[in-house]
DNA sequence: CCTTCGCGTCGAAGCGCTTCGATGACCTGC
DNA sequence: GCAGGTCATCGAAGCGCTTCGACGCGAAGG
């Protein structure tokens, strides 16, 4: 069966093509009895309008590219609550999502921009001083970033806050009476490349400890089994007073709760232990873990309505930091 | 700076249009001094062949879609893997990857076939009886499918031999000398599902401990540490001889050792636990876990080759199996 | 020497859609 | 009763590319 197109149900609406396009796209006025038969001969029809064709005429192809990264140090669960997030609230916007990875670089995007394959581009864990920012200043294309590049100037960028995340945790903590804390991080590799937000949530987990007059100390962490089991031990053996940690790595954070057990000390009761990661993953933990969500979601989701609202031209903020939400648990008190 | 078109080369480089489209294509032989002249046009003008023009003159869009499930139970960071392969593979065939989701259901596979956005489709986590399979027979569009259905007949599909995976968990074991094993799985839910894949290594495993003359026993588990425990806890008072354990469960894997370590159980020397997980999971847990890999980056380069190949018109197998492989580390003995 | 053939190139016809300007038909108000 | 305006619809001109048939030219063949 040969595909079906406009002129087809033109015809068997007794009407121009012309006229088919103002009513699929609304953008003329067309009475209502017409419209009615033209609708239902797009439904008798089965007709759905050639992708090509229409970008080719309309200048847009209601597709916007996804750039993930995928390297070391990555949260994938996050990636992936992430990407679903934008795919969803993209087909809300009736656009699709092309799917690219960070490491076509700088030529991939220029590609997917200049064959027009995309409107728009979206690009995921932005470092410090990304190579990829110079490009997209230069671009036709609206782009919107996840996370925040040295210098945001003329951007578009999208964050959890989280050196509020940071913040949290300590005020959470230095609330419950503790006096020496300590935050767990990223793996070195994820500092050195200057990703920032790692950065970001350390100094927000200082300041506001200082801010409290409590002893804070924060560090690096890798995530196998035994590193952790290491750093934590070095943790409590340097400072035998510590009495709350702060874990800000997802695949380390059930490997903290081993360790302490393993080191004998009890949670909450010895020590109070506050992840930042997603739900789930601190609701299977035993004892469930206080946390801060990294909310994938909302990040996705303003993500992508922020780079519609650019596709159709509106002004909107350079940067948006998302509000971080504590959920206490078992393992703080 | 108006975007360069095909005309633009033409112009700069004194030939008709057709011969740069030729150039490009390699379709038709062009002399290689002209070749060579419209190839530095090109590159001076900085062309990029509009997509949308393309795909409705070519009526190939050189984009395929991929559609990743989004629901309880799946292991993400296979996904990911999985998506990644299959993006880079598909660059490599010149290709792009739209990215869906699994909730888009019958009718998005439709839309974006019906629409001519895709060339071909990529569908991961088919189900036993799965609603699309339908449609898909009837599609003009190639697909390959990720799982197998109850019925495979005219499809394409690809995925590891699980079964064989499952077997070799069992004879890893048997070879060991133990007498006694078992399998932890997926949660329920997704036996329930009907998924194929869990059930598979379920039948696999028991059928080689069967040819082994040795005891056997799989059943599903839950991912939160406190219900592994528990299940860890009834297994071993069920079967107090039982001394080699397979997990089936990413999310699971670590809280086994965890559950084994507080019942007081040492891993190898007690009970010797093998794991069905990525490889980087595998190493860091501790004791490193031996571990059949799931190999989500050969699945995806496999699929996109199948379905490159059903693109070019070629035969290609109903099925493909992919063979896992055991890696031996330390908690195994 | 003339025909035949193949090679390299060109021009033009679409592909299916959007959009602009034009055209009636019909109303409004003086 | 007619100028002016509105509303609904139409026709045609592209959008940038691929592809088909045609054509000119030099080499090969009789």
């Amino acid at each position: 069966m040969r595909t079906v197109t406009i002129a087809d149900v033109a015809k068997h609406a007794g009407v121009a093509v012309s006229t088919v396009s103002y009513v699929l796209s609304g953008k003329r006025a067309i009475s209502a009895t017409t419209r009615q038969r033209v609708l239902d001969s797009v439904r008798v029809l089965g007709y759905h309008p050639n992708a090509g064709a229409r970008a080719l005429a309309s200048k847009r192809a209601k597709v916007i590219a996804l750039v993930l990264p995928l390297r070391a140090g990555m949260n994938l669960p996050v990636l992936m609550q992430f990407a679903t997030s934008v795919v969803t609230t993209a087909r809300q916007y009736d656009h699709d999502v092309l799917l690219m990875t960070a490491d076509e670089g700088t030529e991939g995007l220029h590609r997917v921009a200049a064959s027009a394959l995309v409107d728009g581009l979206l690009l995921m864990d932005v470092e410090i001083h990304d190579p990829r920012v110079p490009l997209l200043r230069k671009l036709a294309e609206p782009a919107v970033l996840i996370g925040f590049p040295a210098d945001p100037e003329g951007l578009t960028c999208v964050d959890l806050d989280f050196a509020r995340a940071g913040a949290l945790c300590a005020d959470h903590l230095a609330d419950l009476g503790h006096r020496e804390i300590a935050l767990l991080g990223a793996p070195r590799v994820v500092y050195e490349r200057g990703t920032g937000f790692a950065e970001r949530t350390m100094a927000g987990f200082v300041e506001a400890a200082r801010r409290h007059g409590i002893e804070a100390d924060a560090r690096p962490c890798e995530e196998s089994f035994d590193e952790v089991q290491a750093a934590v031990k070095l943790l409590l053996d340097e400072r035998p007073g510590l009495s709350g940690l702060v874990v800000h790595n997802e695949a380390a954070a059930g490997h903290v709760l081993g360790a302490l057990r393993i080191l004998g000390r009890r949670v909450p009761e010895d020590v109070s232990v506050v992840a930042i990661c997603p739900d789930d993953i601190a609701e299977r933990a035993s004892p469930a873990l206080t946390s801060v969500l990294i909310p994938a979601e909302d990040v996705g989701r303003q993500a992508v309505r922020l780079l519609m609202a650019k596709l159709d031209g509106q002004a909107v903020p350079e940067s948006t930091l998302l509000e971080p939400r504590l959920t206490i648990r078992e393992s703080s008190r």
